[in-house]
DNA sequence: GTGAAAGCGCTAACAC
DNA sequence: GTGTTAGCGCTTTCAC
């Protein structure tokens, strides 16, 4: 790119103009559908000068302009975790379903990057910023961009002054937990915690304990990938205490634990029951394949889009997960009405 | 966003120069280090005026003037796909070294998508677009849009008169394939395919059993996705010529058939061996491990970034992919270096 | 219903 | 080394 993008100068509103023998107001008015009327025989003449000089409208004109972009930026952790991977497939047909494009930042789990990111897409004027957090609680509310809104998607906890959608983590892990309590009787549940922040997930884990009178079981804290998971599991597999199902933070995490687990040649769910929490799609296909609660990936992302789009008010949010009932916590094939 | 984006009007490059006390081409000679010299004391003075004032240069209006925007547009099927997944976290991670921002979007594997969104990033003036094409090799070459760079990612042919870049698929499936052979003595081996276009990959196993004398097996085509490597898997346990060993042409489509021949009862590699293509880091969490051959997607992801920012003459690149082996061919825990 | 014209914020000649 | 200024392509107010 040495020289500008298009080379041959390109076709401008005032060649259209030109040439459909009108003010470039009118051609405006019709590439725009308004804010003036245009007589339709008008419309035709300049519809029919845009085609046949191949005219297209230049975004950074318009966006000097108006103010607007149409393009909204979106910082995440990355699209190697399968989870974001899908998340990411939806907003994007979302958005563009909406006429608008998306930027998009990768964190990879850092909140330093991360603040950089609001910058660097600040700079780049988008309309707006679609934020997977990868920060503390507390420190979320310092990530704000003077007159930039923001909406911080998959975030479990409320952000002071601002909008953020995330799934109801809590009542999601006590009903996967609960689920290995009440159908399969299982007594000793482990926690394999993923960091940054399952706070939501471990509370649930609790609730769902305690609600049935039952101890804690042993908390692995690793990290949120796949060989997190496997660590975390080689962990729970030396301790002489091991317990005989685990409740596993995030889908990549329990990949991770699956493997180490059929490794030491346990048999899931015999010698140990295995579910997890988010719901994409490999979990069905995994061996054997996962009990877990989905994330409402699709419902959360147009909330997003939506949202920031109409500059909503200050609110947090929460979309019902629901459970999906595999194998890997001891229910039988056929038992569950949908695997895939 | 009903308003502008920024509602407060914004500091402007001229209100910089005001509060300096000099003129806007200084200004913007400090912002952009050149094209002229500056004095050192004025350009302290300056660039303090910029801190105080919280100045943002707007990149719309420079990209009015100077026709360049700093976004490379790419098009890919969608990172629900971990292997776009990955390759994608990749490509922005070197974009975004080289100080350039990606406009993404999702063909879902659609060519006439795909053909729509060329249109729609050439509307949004990016300088260029790497494009993962899910056409068909006769068709890519009209995707061309006139004067905006291309260059064809993930890319296993060539495009006439234009630049790209993809895996050598044929040499690394025939490796994989031979490992089979080789290493383990298979004699029949199976191709599970995946469409849209896996020709090189298939033409590698026709490659690796020809030079060894071996009869072509079963090829079973379905598509792409964990879906498709479940139902090719099923089809292919249902045939009374029940191979031993079997070349899935992605790993996704692995994850699929690993879980049917498990569900069937099959033990990996014993009563059948697996080998894919790809390598993304969940084969390595599979059950058993997956041996396969991985794409060089690092090496790829910067030769495409720079290769489009220096406007690289046509030319079809390959690279050379890697054999990663793990438990799924047959080989043993510990035979292999590295496993990760 | 249409046209003229004033910018949007910035870059890069060109003059001094 | 610094200032002046003419656009880049578009939207929109204001006349008519």
């Amino acid at each position: 790119m040495t020289k500008p993008a298009r080379s041959a100068r390109n076709v401008t509103l005032a060649d259209v103009a030109r040439y459909a023998g009108v003010s470039s107001a009118v051609v405006s008015y019709v590439v725009n559908n308004g804010p003036r009327p245009v007589a339709p025989a008008t419309a035709d003449r300049v519809r029919e000068a845009i085609a046949v000089l191949g005219y297209r409208p230049n975004s950074h004109a318009r966006a000097l302009v108006s103010g607007r972009t149409g393009i909204l930026g979106l910082i995440h952790p990355g699209t190697a975790n399968p989870f974001f991977g899908e998340y990411n497939d939806v907003l994007y047909e979302i958005a563009t379903r909406n006429g608008i494009a998306l930027l998009t930042a990768n964190s990879a789990g850092d909140p330093a990057a991360e603040r950089q990111l609001v910058e660097d897409l600040a700079r780049r004027s988008v309309d707006g910023i679609l934020v997977v957090t990868s920060m503390a609680p507390s420190d979320v509310p310092h990530l704000r961009d003077p007159n930039l809104p923001m909406l911080f998607i998959d975030c479990p906890f409320p952000v002071p002054g601002q909008r953020s959608i995330g799934p109801s983590s809590v009542a999601g892990a006590r009903t996967v937990v609960e689920h290995l309590i009440v159908e399969h009787g299982h007594r000793d549940i482990a926690f394999l915690a993923g960091s940054p922040v399952t706070e939501e997930r471990e509370e649930g884990w609790r609730q769902a304990l305690r609600a049935h009178n039952l101890p804690d079981g042993p908390l692995i804290r690793t990290d949120y990938g796949l060989d997190g998971g496997y660590q975390a599991a080689r962990v729970l597999l030396d301790r002489p205490d091991r317990p005989r199902a685990a409740f596993v933070s995030s889908d990549l995490q329990a990949y991770g634990a699956l493997h180490a687990f059929h490794e030491a040649g346990l048999r899931i769910p015999q010698d140990i029951a295995v579910v997890s929490f988010d719901g994409t799609s490999e979990s069905a296909h995994t061996w054997p394949p996962l009990t877990l609660v989905r994330q409402p990936v699709a419902a959360m992302a147009e909330a997003a889009i939506t949202g920031i789009l109409n500059d909503s008010p200050p609110r947090h949010e929460l979309f019902d997960m629901e459970l999906i009932v595999r194998r890997s916590c001891g229910c039988a094939p056929g038992q569950t009405d949908n695997d895939h």
